[in-house]
DNA sequence: CTATGGAATGACAACGCTGTCAAGCTGGAA
DNA sequence: TTCCAGCTTGACAGCGTTGTCATTCCATAG
């Protein structure tokens, strides 16, 4: 049976079928196909051509056998996190993945939970997975840190607290984002200015935070505990977070909602209160997720770059675990202003 | 160097290291591993002791290669979809895979694409991929069927317009759900129902509006075309099919929106003129997103088990790949209607 | 013309597991 | 007691690549 026949039955060509077809031998072949130096171009193009012809597709099980690689990242996400982030992230993590032919293996995890170690060693020693990428709030886990070290296994997190040395980190503009956005309040008059914070586990709630009292302190207006509120990036802390703020003796004028789940929130809140948005109230979120031009008023919010964040940390990754020089921390990345009409 | 010293050292041991460490041979240890019958008790216990004492995990790629399968599932979805859905189909999907060994590998497409085809193709080669699971309108695409039919991978298509024989269906009973759901109304005293339509490429759409249909017939309402408008399952087209219904002479005082992204734009259409919502105007969707309970006021719709569908859809898929005898067509899934204050 | 060294190519042994098939055991029937 | 069937177990050959190392080729220097 010649290899054209075998090819044609099956649709399973081998390394063996594009050697015999190009007249090589299976090693010149490996080498074309990944790319190797020192073939000779006439080679090359024999072997392309064959590789064209027969439909060959390198086998992955085969490829990852013999070369003690398995080409895959893993993905380790909260499960019940807000997803239009996820959306975002899986999709910059996947055609990244999909340009260098890398596998992506997801991981949803449910925090806090005492197996999380144990479910993300498992999720990592099944699937051989090379490098891991972490999304907020999964690259702050001290446990999970300790586990990557021990095994070896390098990350890249997006958005974490703190960079880890010697590992890819991703950041993005948040606090001069938040700054921002807090002075946009700002230069439309606004003085009294709530603050809900999120999640004390993310890294991006401080930041948040810390760019809300920089504007003010560059306007000269004193920073009033009293109009902070903690929130867990979620709806219903946004509105209870929100609510609190609405029965002070003297209202805010504007609200700042970390994000945009919770700035939903105290939209509701301030609806409960017969509070006219944004003319009684303004109110601003953070991230720019579809619900924050579903809400009404549609929210001024911050959309962040975060498919290209986590398309770059998967390139970064990918580089770390070829050896590449690993590039300085890479430029956080920038944020944007999304003027919608909760805002005066 | 021992087995255990191996291991200590590199973290991976082999079947060899179980094998000798348990005095059987490998062919042993792999039958153990695999859960196959004729296997002595106290043999099994020696191999699961020195599994257990070696940390043995099985290497993925040794056996897709020597097995000849590659314990891979497939799951292709709309890239630009609601994505909340996508997130249970995941979920779902996901939990069924981990339970038994297998990965899942995503594939996100953009619709309508001419080179579809091409790339679930590549996709499906590249990787191995046993089969596919087909998130709706995935398991209508005439192009991608064939294709599936011609490599011979079998496929499990959820909420599809039509089930395909030898293949696995998921249905939920969105028909009675939305007939429900239109009773429900006119149980409050609505006549004039508008309906809003979803993409006449999902298999959903057309179901949702038979079920409206049929509510109306049994209560001896008249149905009226001029209060059904076109819809795409989207904010925008939701929005402009709610301000045509509600700019007709004589405006219906309740609309069907065939999801809730369609029902947020029913709401905004309904808020531009000054309509008060649920008293002059009640608005129903379909999905229970989390946007539903994030809207004001809140949306009644109609709460599908996703994530459970999707979990079967691959239980059933990966039994299909086993040879384990197809059920019967799973019965349909039940949805339930969640009534919140859109509606009088 | 020959020597030389790097570029180009190939032979062959892993990689870690499962499938196949043969062999060894065991207990009950004859 | 012997025999047989069925349960257990093991030896060994792949599976399709890549890594290693040897060999061949070729252009250039001497």
């Amino acid at each position: 049976m010649t290899s054209k026949q075998r090819e044609a039955r099956q649709g399973k060509a081998t390394i063996f079928d594009v050697a015999e077809q190009a007249g090589v031998s299976i090693k010149t072949v490996s080498r074309v196909v990944n790319n190797e130096p020192n073939v000779r171009e006439s080679t090359r193009d024999k072997v392309l051509e064959a590789v064209g012809r027969l439909r060959y597709r390198p086998n992955v099980a085969a490829r990852s056998l013999s070369g003690r690689r398995s080409w895959v990242l893993g993905l380790v996400y909260g499960s019940p996190d807000e997803f239009s982030y996820m959306k975002d992230v899986l999709d910059g993590a996947l055609s990244a993945c999909e340009e260098r032919d890398y596998s992506l293996l997801l991981r949803p995890l449910t925090l806090p939970s005492a197996e999380l170690v144990d479910q993300v060693e498992r999720f990592i020693t099944q699937a051989r997975v090379e490098g891991v990428i972490l999304p907020a709030p999964m690259g702050d886990l001290p446990d999970l840190q300790r586990l990557l070290r021990r095994l070896e296994i390098p990350f890249a997190a997006i958005a974490p607290k703190v960079a880890t040395a010697g590992q890819v980190t991703i950041l993005c503009e948040e606090q001069a984002a938040s700054f921002a956005l807090t002075e946009f309040l700002i230069e439309r008059g606004h003085r009294a200015i709530g603050f809900i914070k999120g999640d004390p586990d993310h890294g991006a709630a401080a930041k948040r935070f810390a760019g809300y009292r920089q504007a003010l302190a560059k306007h000269g207006i004193r920073y009033q505990g009293r109009l902070v509120r903690q929130g867990y990036f979620n709806f219903d802390s946004g509105k209870a977070a929100a609510a609190e703020l609405l029965d002070l003796p003297q209202t805010p004028t504007a609200i700042v909602a970390s994000n945009d789940d919770m700035a939903a929130g105290a939209l509701l809140a301030a609806r409960q209160r017969g509070l006219a948005i944004p003319h009684a109230l303004s109110v601003v979120g953070f991230d720019d997720t579809p619900l924050a031009s579903r809400l009404w008023p549609p929210l001024t919010t911050v959309r962040q770059p975060i498919r290209e964040m986590a398309k770059t940390a998967a390139e970064l990754l990918m580089d770390l675990l070829n050896g590449k020089a690993t590039q300085p921390p890479a430029a956080p990345f920038a944020c944007e202003i999304v003027v919608r009409e909760s805002t005066t």
